[in-house]
DNA sequence: CTTGCACTACTA
DNA sequence: AGTAGTGCAAGA
């Protein structure tokens, strides 16, 4: 094969390669699948010691300048042409370690994406003011102020953190864990370094009738309590969450359990302090240089516990023991740019390649997270039905069954059985309000029995075009035309659109000696963080529930026919989530706690609230897609863009056996309105599915598939997303 | 025989 | 993606 012809690049002078390993290889961040590999290059004697693995470069990659990473150093190479030298060596921090490199590289393989993309999340930008920030004095730290709103912090228990032997020789104090079936355990093995992964579902915090805390055995405190006894195994640990609040609220419990965070106030902590005590807020939005400073702690070891939101997975953690993932069911541990990938997967990717142990935690239970302990990959972690029973608040249904038989009054939106839970409750202290979020939820249901409606064939969602009367799937995009409906067998469709606001209001009105306050992202005050243990009503919409000191007397979870309805696949786990956050911060039953869910909800939620059984309504779940072919029983790729381009796609990928093709369809309405999922106009979208176990085999075939097709045919890029959310 | 721009090939 | 190199059509 001959040498490639080459010119000279304009400007480029001769450079001498280092003596030693004159090799570097190199990720470049370029967005083009096809480019996804590794480019060699030479390193300059110039910066022959400052080039290490993980190190940020400039490359003249083509004819343009561009960002890369250095993965190694090497003493030749196997490119056959002649390589060029490295333009700039940003800087020496090596930001992207070996282990982040695979990890990387495993995400982008595991959601068919390039590595550049999980690179570019993986990554903080550089705030090269950061890097060369003294550590703060030991002096200064001393007494520094915990986290606001911090409760008295609890009796140290064991010995001072990290004072002790660094490894291991710490008894397992497992604390309120060691009250769970699996729980000690599952402590113990991860504190020696097993790679042992776990499903646990958290029981509400412990309160009095009279409002004050049982036991600091809150979910924030168990969390806390995991990471202090892995971490004084020396071993560094991971957890992350789905917004500030919650990271706040772990970080409060870890103030209280003798933890230090070790970049407040801008200055990070000396190492000795940190190591021993520090730990680490990434959060994604905080500032460019807190977040930067954050990140340099971590990968400096300044700390060994790292806690944080959705980019905090793919944190470096040196020796990591455990990784956590609180509320994995939150719709935002899913990463909203490509390759898209999900805080669970990367996470469970990690304890198989770092060899960490895995906690899937949340007060309700995911599908996804069932289909582990189902597949025995993970263990079960949980209280006995008796402790369940004991520690959950009273749950009411106050369905229109329920209602009717109060006569006349039951036309109310409130009923009166609901007025008197929150008349009942104000005397005992705060009471919550949920109201589903202000808006609409469009919903294609059956006109006789409010059934949302879906395709005989796949069972995707039926949509109805405006002025069209034959519905149409959004998946497989066929016309149900002879619809009825499997649960009442009526033929006729109808669009729900349903408002929910006013409610706060009404309430005020009502109970006009009560203060009423208002959380939510769109209300004037914003979210509140938390509300003092006096009577007060508390509307809020789901996700900005204010933790009440003492726990909630009562809460009101309104219009659960709302916030039941919907077409997507997750509605049944997101509302009984949504329901257990309202009420797991109400006082438990055996000290008066209640909660009443008001409205006709969805049977198969309410039950699952009213019996406090998140994990039997995940298994039935699981059954049921499994039976449907949906995830997580299978694996699904959405291929998007214009229909030719995907059309292409399909003809030239191999797709692994027993795949099968759901599509295209359009992504636009046919009626000309606001395109969805992101797509352009005349955009289409085909589905492919294939068992789990072809997963690997489906994500490589579907990404050789969109890598392969060259941009040259200029029918349009194809966008590949694996394990899509919303299948609407 | 020039100049202008669409088309495509390539990136170490 | 971004760019330089190639080929063909209109202009002088």
């Amino acid at each position: 094969m001959p040498a490639p012809r080459r010119r000279p690049a304009p400007g480029a002078q001769a450079v001498t390669a280092a003596d030693d390993l004159p090799v570097a290889r190199v990720v470049v961040e370029v967005p083009v699948l096809r480019l996804d590999h590794t480019y060699d290059y030479l390193v300059p004697v110039s910066m022959a010691d400052g080039v290490t693995a993980g190190v940020r470069v400039k490359v003249r990659f083509g004819a343009q300048d561009v960002d890369g990473y250095v993965l190694e150093r090497l003493a030749t190479s196997e490119h056959e042409g002649t390589l060029r030298p490295l333009r700039r060596l940003v800087s020496t921090e090596p930001v992207l370690p070996n282990a982040s490199a695979r990890l990387c590289r495993v995400v982008a393989e595991h959601y068919a994406g390039s590595m550049s993309d999980v690179v570019r999340l993986a990554v903080p930008p550089r705030h090269a003011r950061t890097e060369d920030e003294p550590l703060a004095e030991a002096a200064v730290t001393t007494g520094e102020q915990p986290h606001n709103g911090s409760r008295s912090p609890m009796a140290p228990d064991g010995p001072a953190p990290g004072a002790s032997a660094p490894h291991g020789s710490a008894p397992t104090d497992a604390g309120p864990w060691s009250g769970l079936a699996g729980g000690e355990a599952f402590l113990r093995h991860a504190a020696s370094g097993a790679a042992v992964r776990g499903v646990w579902t958290a029981l509400p915090g412990r309160w009095t009738a009279g409002g004050s805390v049982l036991a600091d055995d809150g979910w924030e405190d168990m969390v806390a309590r995991a990471v202090r006894v892995v971490r004084d195994s020396g071993r560094g640990v991971l957890v992350v969450l789905p917004d500030a609040r919650d990271v706040d609220r772990l970080s409060r419990a870890l103030d209280a359990a003798g933890l230090r965070d070790a970049t407040a106030s801008g200055r990070t902590l000396p190492d000795d302090v940190g190591r021993a005590h520090g730990y680490v807020r990434l959060l994604a939005d905080d500032g460019p240089a807190q977040r930067y400073r954050a990140f340099l702690a971590a990968l400096r070891g300044h700390a060994r516990v790292v806690i944080g939101t959705r980019a905090a997975a793919f944190a470096p953690v040196a020796e990591l023991g455990l990784a956590v993932v609180w509320e994995d069911d939150d719709p935002l541990h899913a990463e909203q740019r490509a390759p898209y990938p999900h805080v669970r997967e990367v996470l469970a990717l990690r304890s198989e390649a770092e060899g960490c142990a895995l906690l899937v935690a949340g007060l309700g239970r995911s599908v996804e997270a069932q289909a582990l302990v189902r597949s025995g990959w993970a263990h079960e972690i949980g209280a006995a039905r008796a402790v369940v029973r004991e520690r959950a608040p009273r749950v009411r249904a106050l369905t229109r069954v329920e209602v009717a038989r109060e006569g006349p009054a039951a036309v109310a939106r409130i009923p009166s059985a609901a007025w008197r839970i929150a008349r009942e409750g104000l005397a005992q202290g705060p009471v919550l309000v949920q109201v589903p979020r202000a808006g609409y939820v469009p919903v294609t249901a059956c006109g006789t029995c409010r059934e949302p409606a879906d395709c005989p064939d796949c069972h995707g969602p039926l949509g109805l075009a405006s002025g069209s009367s034959t519905p149409q799937c959004r998946w497989c995009g066929r016309l149900a035309a002879a619809w009825s409906c499997p649960r009442c067998h009526g033929s006729t469709l109808r669009s729900v659109l349903v408002g929910s606001e006013r409610t706060a209001e009404e309430l005020g009105r009502a109970f006009t000696n009560v203060p009423v306050r208002i959380s939510g992202a769109r209300s004037a005050g914003g979210v509140l963080a938390t509300v003092s243990g006096a009577s007060a009503l508390v509307v809020a919409t789901p996700g900005a529930e204010p933790v009440a000191a003492g726990g909630y007397a009562a809460a009101l979870l309104l219009d659960a026919g709302v916030a039941t309805a919907g077409t997507q696949l997750r509605t049944r786990q997101d509302a009984v989530r949504r329901w257990l956050t309202a009420a797991s911060l109400v006082r438990p039953a055996t000290a008066g706690g209640v909660v009443a869910v008001v409205g006709d909800g969805d049977e198969v939620v309410t039950g699952a609230l009213v019996r406090w059984d998140p994990a039997g309504l995940a298994d039935r779940e699981l059954d049921e897609r499994v039976e449907l072919g949906l995830p997580p029983a299978v694996r699904v790729g959405a291929l998007t863009g214009p229909r030719q381009a995907v059309m292409a796609v399909l003809a030239e990928t191999t797709l692994p056996p027993g795949a099968t093709v759901l599509g295209p369809v359009p992504v636009t309405p046919a009626d000309g309105g606001a395109p969805v999922l992101g797509g352009e106009l005349g955009d289409v979208r085909a589905i492919v599915r294939a068992p789990r176990g072809e997963g690997r085999l489906l994500a490589a075939s579907l990404r050789a598939g969109v890598a392969g097709r060259g941009a040259r045919r200029g029918a349009g890029t194809v966008r590949l997303h694996m394990d899509v959310a919303d299948l609407v």
